[in-house]
DNA sequence: GTCCATGTTCTTTA
DNA sequence: CTAAAGAACATGGA
């Protein structure tokens, strides 16, 4: 579930609920969700207090009082919840951090995709990762997909190209944007680009507002489920009408994972010109 | 039983 | 050698 607008959601209903707390219990009831692998977390979580609560990419990033920082990553079904420590301990549960009588922070992740990642005090939190869309230039996007032949879809996919997007968001932007899945990342032309880093903002933006969205298993720091899969144009809506032009959503596999679109409205450049050609319309400036 | 799933990383192929 | 495609990871729901 987790995109950027689902892990922003659970940064912000969790910071206020954990900064300032002194984690008085560790209960690890999974020591293999823990990465690096020889990490002692309990060790270095016991007695500190959490300073800061942040996103980058994906990542929730926990400041320690001490200095210290991981993060956690949900993965596909990774929840990250402050709950009563008299509420029952759902199964999948991996990492219990006790602040005292009233609350305890949960984390859960029954496929285990995601994980917790201590990282010390000085290495990068944003190793691996691209920039953060919401601050991204069209000119920095240009550079990125420039360096690639590979799709668009597939590069917008990759966290090190922009961190944040996933499966859903991708999908949305891209349609957005009119810009055909498949259409190379080198090959767009400098409107298509200025006009994909804008859809990507926009749609971030309104999943944001909308608190992320909830298809299955994501939820914030509360508990409480997103509504923005509401707000999903083409993304599992294979067959519907396109909002826009009323053609059927078509689904293609790429990169193993499911792709939504409009054909009318996400038409490959070179394919509008040759349609054009066909039905004998003059071609554009 | 089958297929599918909001992600990342390791392996294989070109 | 590098870039890109594919497989693998683990669990549950339709």
């Amino acid at each position: 579930m987790p995109e950027l607008p689902e892990v922003q959601t659970v940064v912000t209903t969790l910071r206020p609920l954990i900064v300032g707390r002194v984690i008085a219990g560790v209960n690890l009831l999974r020591t293999d969700i823990v990465r690096p692998g020889g990490v002692d977390l309990p060790s270095r979580l016991l007695g500190r207090r959490i300073r800061a609560v942040d996103r980058r990419g994906k990542r929730i990033l926990i400041t320690l009082d001490d200095r210290g920082r991981f993060y956690v990553h949900l993965g596909m079904t990774g929840q990250l919840t402050v709950e009563s420590p008299e509420a029952a301990v759902r199964p999948h549960t991996h990492l219990v951090l006790e602040f005292g009588e009233s609350a305890c922070l949960r984390f859960r992740d029954p496929r285990r995709f995601g994980g917790v990642f201590w990282i010390g005090a000085d290495s990068d939190a944003a190793t691996g990762l691209g920039p953060e869309p919401l601050d991204l230039k069209p000119s920095d996007l240009a550079t990125r997909l420039a360096k690639t032949r590979r799709a668009v879809k597939n590069a917008l996919l990759d966290q090190r190209v922009v961190a944040g997007l996933g499966n859903i968001y991708v999908d949305e932007a891209l349609f957005e944007a009119r810009v055909h899945p498949l259409a190379l990342a080198c090959e767009l032309t400098p409107e298509e680009v200025r006009r994909l880093n804008s859809a990507i903002k926009k749609v971030l933006r309104r999943a944001i507002r909308h608190r992320g969205s909830t298809l299955r298993d994501y939820m914030d720091a509360e508990g409480a489920a997103g509504e923005a899969q509401k707000l999903h144009r083409v993304y599992g809506s294979e067959g519907k009408p396109c909002r826009s032009c009323g053609s059927p959503v078509q689904r293609i596999v790429l990169g193993g994972r499911s792709t939504h679109f409009c054909p009318s409205c996400q038409m490959r450049a070179r394919v509008r010109r040759a349609k054009r050609r066909l039905s004998g319309r003059a071609p554009g400036p």
